[in-house]
DNA sequence: CACAAAATACCCTTTTTCGGGGATATGAAA
DNA sequence: TTTCATATCCCCGAAAAAGGGTATTTTGTG
């Protein structure tokens, strides 16, 4: 057998952490050479101790998972990058294999599921499980996973959020308030939504606030 | 030494229950009878083999533990029950603890602080983390944690997130415009809110939707 | 610099929501 | 039995948002 797989774990739950190495500890051909709960904490341990695979949890604090791994790709070209969460959104697992992460297992896999994915990864491959594959596979082809808004727009989606009219908003930005009117259509537009209800709910649910 | 705490877990990660079993292994004083991935699994083995402290996390799949809670008091009053998350929301927190539960704990705690909320549970004591105090400390006084809806307004309030008009509602529901505007009229009071996009925010926050 | 994208501003009309009342029927709780 | 909460329906007027455009100025980036 060669040498084992070196798998590093960046989560921000000691917990979870905890977890994986008991799932992964005793399985021959991996080793989990370390761990961090923050994205700085990975970046200064994977300096000076790389890994092969790391696993990366989505919802870190600070800078998040998703930030992370495009950072990690651009320092670390080798290094396999496997996303790690509890949520089984699309938005969130085709925003993660688009930054270049080899795989995406949610925390409820089981011990088998886990090494699977680390050893696809380890190969180059791609790994999805089941689960996750059939949620990529559902009819949505053509339609926009996350929308594209500008900071100006987000600001200004941001305030809706909070109750502020066209002209509240307008007062505080010093504009007018055609022009809120004018980010606030695009806004629906871009969400593809045809009032300000709509439009809210898919902002929260996209994390787009 | 008395005879061992015995704890069960209730979580729908099986690498979470591994994280807690990795935690609290090797702690004099407890031991971890089980654990069971769902709210049924959990009552099954409970019948069967009590325990004294549950540790039972709010986000199950199906019956949340939020939901869960209750039933466990109600099936074995003696029973303790912490709560277990990662979200640290107030009305998260506080909807837990009406429910009698015994504490909660975030998903982040250490292997410390979570020996310690599993002995004060068995006490009989209510344990708070630093973090979780914190946030129940925050002024909030006199304000609805968790505002009282009825089922038809959170039917309404539903399809108003969904981004149906007024009409659109009435149609749906059978009922006329001018009873869909009462209740909207009633939910933006109750939620202590201006308009539409405040109102869809704050439901979305609490849950209510 | 040149080009595209973003941010800004404006027009008009219609629809929807908001704010402020009031009213009736029903079933459950005090 | 008499409240009380819920659900239903109604009126009016004002405010806001939505639908449909057009157009100018920044600004960022090749």
């Amino acid at each position: 057998m060669n040498s084992p797989i070196k798998v590093f774990i960046i989560d921000d739950h000691p917990m979870v952490i905890e977890g994986i190495r008991g799932l992964l500890n005793g399985e021959p051909g991996i080793e989990v050479t370390g761990s961090a709960t923050d994205a700085f904490a990975a970046m200064e341990f994977l300096k000076a101790q790389t890994a092969d695979v790391v696993l990366l949890d989505i919802n870190l604090p600070e800078v998040s998972g998703l930030d992370l791994c495009p950072e990690l790709k651009a320092s670390f070209p080798k290094m396999k990058v496997l996303g790690l969460s509890t949520f089984k959104e699309r938005s969130f697992i085709s925003r993660m294999i688009s930054q270049g992460a080899s795989g995406y297992v949610l925390k409820s896999v089981s011990r088998e599921e886990l090494v699977e994915a680390i050893q696809q990864a380890y190969r180059g491959k791609m790994y999805l499980s089941m689960e996750v594959a059939q949620i990529m596979v559902q009819p949505e082809p053509a339609s926009a996973p996350v929308p594209m808004l500008t900071s100006r727009e987000k600001e200004i989606l941001a305030l809706i959020a909070e109750g502020l009219t066209n002209n509240q908003i307008a007062e505080r930005l010093f504009i007018s308030p055609l022009t809120v009117d004018s980010h606030r259509k695009n806004l629906l537009a871009k969400l593809e939504v045809k009032n300000t209800a709509a439009m809210i709910r898919i902002a929260l649910e996209h994390g787009l606030i």
